[in-house]
RNA sequence: GGGGUCGUAGUUCAGCUGGUUAGAACGCCGGCCUGUCACGCCGGAGGUCGCGAGUUCGAGUCUCGUCGGCCCCGCCA
């Protein structure tokens, strides 16, 4: 090894070398990325976080023994002037390719084995192989542009909230499980003998608490935890951008918000306008049959329960005598397929759940063309076509159902026939708000309400009278941010009225005692004085998987884990020893 | 908890209705090569076909179980 050479620092990064550093001494540090060896010239592209330089070693013996040893993944440092390129020997592709480095000295500071998968280009590995080597991985250029991206997103939420005033506050990761919500990450504790801390759910309670402390605005870039099933959006421990404000309304959670996705989105050169769209929950599930729609696309789920009220087809009928709906949804230019593609379709809806899925059409020459044609007659399909205003070329499909039913499944055939029917832009960047969710529904599992965002939203005042009378009617001043059909947040304005925080316990049949022993210190928190306040939680992992395109939220973390909970590399969890497990009074 | 799908060389994959010695590309190792950048040419090594049973004269291939990756439903205030 080249002690001399060692000892010197890095004077440029391996993105950083252009035509006006020619002539210039440098000293490049990174990986050994390809070797092209020539005989009696050997080419090497060194990478690093900033890019790719490639290096020439020729002439000079010792050199090139040294260079020949190379091999992928080496750390060297390599010091020499920077020479032009000859016009022929120009590389277009990479940020550096005017230029090259001629080899004066190699120093190996580390060797490499042989990786296990190719680090150098983006060759398909498998995913599990890939969490096995997470730091080979990372290396390479689709996760290291996600992960920077990631930094510059933080960053952005950072000073685009600190402009507005808000303080960063950390709140304790050692904290107290509370009932509601996902099931708890647990932690024993040494020190008080069968007590457990519960790892944040999110950090609700506390920054409620800054609030009745007085700190105006708190934001927190922050990990929080939840012991339930995975998915490609969902992990154990993922970060939410973490919000809440006194004496705010709606009005202004949603401002600062919409400001702070201006700057999320200028980190991909995209503008957004503001204010986003507005709709209502019902609004979203009766247009939509979605509380998170993709607006990105319209086509609506109608209803056409009036061509079937006093009609001869007797299901239709009675479910809207019932109080259900029948509901349609046009698909643009999917008429005119063969019959057994849309039986299949029927298929996928019964796969879905739908007891059935009713398709109208119309032949070129106008005649209509339904599966229920002979059931329902001809008059009431008409209807139906005058109700829904299909195209010439386009296919009506029809559910029947009470409440949300009919519109939901539509609503789930509304974005498969999007994708592929290709009537999504791509382009597009659809955000919008998504209010006046209710704010109980009854749970049958549980034989009781429980809430659907969480026990301290407010309801919305005009309903509050209603609320021991008709609680599933009560409106909830809770709001989600929807982004192209995914959820990248949701938060209220909180109850900040002890009496009233105490009737939402009850009406979630929380006893006063467990409330008391639950959050009690909270309860006794908002009898001191509690500023008006609101607040919202935004998915960091979601908007950056989104913004860069990958499918799975594991993409733009540094370290996730599989769909098992488990962490490849490290190989977490694992068991411990008994004597670990005697001291925190788990094992006798 | 349930359903689907994948598992063959270091990697990504092929391997037909069960049949002789399981192949390709990239990578790896060795040799040659002074302008490459997907360098080229010559040669070579490399396999518990995830694991375990079963069916069969014979299993990478069929059956059952099991483990692991991924996707979905339930779950996720």
């Amino acid at each position: 090894m080249n002690e001399q050479a060692e000892a010197t620092r890095r004077t440029h990064t391996c993105g950083e070398l252009r035509p006006h550093h020619v002539g210039a001494e440098v000293t490049l540090m990174g990986w050994v990325h390809k070797i092209r060896d020539l005989g009696g010239v050997i080419f090497v592209d060194i990478r690093d976080r900033h890019g790719l330089t490639q290096v020439v070693t020729r002439d000079d013996a010792d050199l090139l023994e040294v260079a020949g040893r190379l091999r992928a993944e080496f750390v060297v440092a390599v010091s020499g002037p920077v020479e032009r390129r000859s016009e022929e020997t120009l590389n277009p592709k990479i940020d550096t390719g005017e230029v090259e480095v001629a080899v004066r000295r190699i120093a190996i500071l580390s060797q490499a084995r042989t990786p296990p998968f190719q680090v150098d280009e983006d060759t398909p590995v498998s995913e599990e192989l890939r969490l096995r080597y997470r730091y080979l991985d990372l290396r390479r250029p689709r996760m290291r542009g996600n992960i920077g991206l990631r930094h510059r997103i933080t960053m952005a939420v950072r000073n685009s909230l600190d402009a507005e005033g808000f303080w960063e506050i950390e709140t304790p990761m050692l904290t107290k499980s509370t009932p509601e919500g996902a099931r708890d990450y647990l932690v024993p504790s040494r020190l008080q003998a069968g007590q457990f801390y519960a790892l944040p759910q999110s950090p609700q309670i506390f920054k409620q608490i800054l609030m009745v402390g007085g700190m105006d605005r708190y934001f927190q870039i922050v990990k929080c935890f939840r012991d339930e099933d995975l998915r490609a959006d969902r992990q154990p421990e993922f970060t939410q951008i973490d919000i809440e404000m006194s004496f705010v309304d709606e009005d202004a959670v949603f401002g600062a918000v919409e400001r702070l996705m201006q700057a999320v989105f200028r980190q991909i050169g995209k503008e957004v306008d503001v204010p986003f769209p507005r709709l209502t929950y019902d609004d979203a599930m009766r247009r939509y049959g979605s509380d998170k729609p993709d607006l990105r696309f319209d086509m609506p789920v109608q209803n056409v329960s009036d061509a079937f009220r006093d009609g001869q087809f007797k299901v239709f009928r009675d479910i809207v005598a019932g109080g259900g709906s029948v509901n349609a949804l046009v698909a643009p230019g999917a008429g005119r397929q063969a019959r057994a593609q849309l039986d299949k379709l029927v298929d996928e809806a019964i796969e879905l759940g739908a007891k059935g899925l009713v398709w109208v059409r119309q032949a070129p020459d106008g005649a209509i063309q339904s599966s229920i044609l002979k059931a329902a007659g001809e008059e009431a399909l008409t209807r139906v076509v005058e109700l829904a205003a299909p195209g010439p070329d386009d296919l009506t499909l029809l559910a029947a159902g009470q409440g949300y039913e009919a519109s939901v499944l539509l609503g789930q055939m509304r974005l498969r026939l999007a994708q592929r029917g290709g009537l999504v832009d791509e382009s597009r960047t659809a955000l919008s708000w998504v209010v006046d969710f209710p704010l109980m529904e009854w749970s049958a599992t549980e034989q009781r309400l429980v809430s659907m965002h969480h026990p301290f939203t407010s309801p919305r005042p005009e309903d509050a009278d209603r609320l021991e009378a008709d609680p599933g009617a009560v409106r909830a001043r809770a709001y989600d941010l929807v982004l192209n059909g995914n959820e990248i947040g949701g938060g209220s304005i909180r109850i900040h009225d002890a009496e009233l925080q105490a009737r939402i316990f009850r009406l979630l049949q929380i006893s006063d005692e467990e409330a008391r022993a639950r959050f009690g210190f909270f309860l006794e928190a908002l009898q001191y004085g509690t500023p008006p306040h609101g607040g919202i939680a935004l998915g960091l992992d979601r908007i950056v998987a989104l913004l860069a395109g990958e499918p799975s939220i594991r993409d733009v973390m540094a370290f996730p884990k599989t769909a098992g909970a488990v962490d490849l590399m490290s190989g977490s969890p694992s068991a411990v020893g008994r004597r670990q497990l005697r001291e925190l009074h788990l094992d006798r």
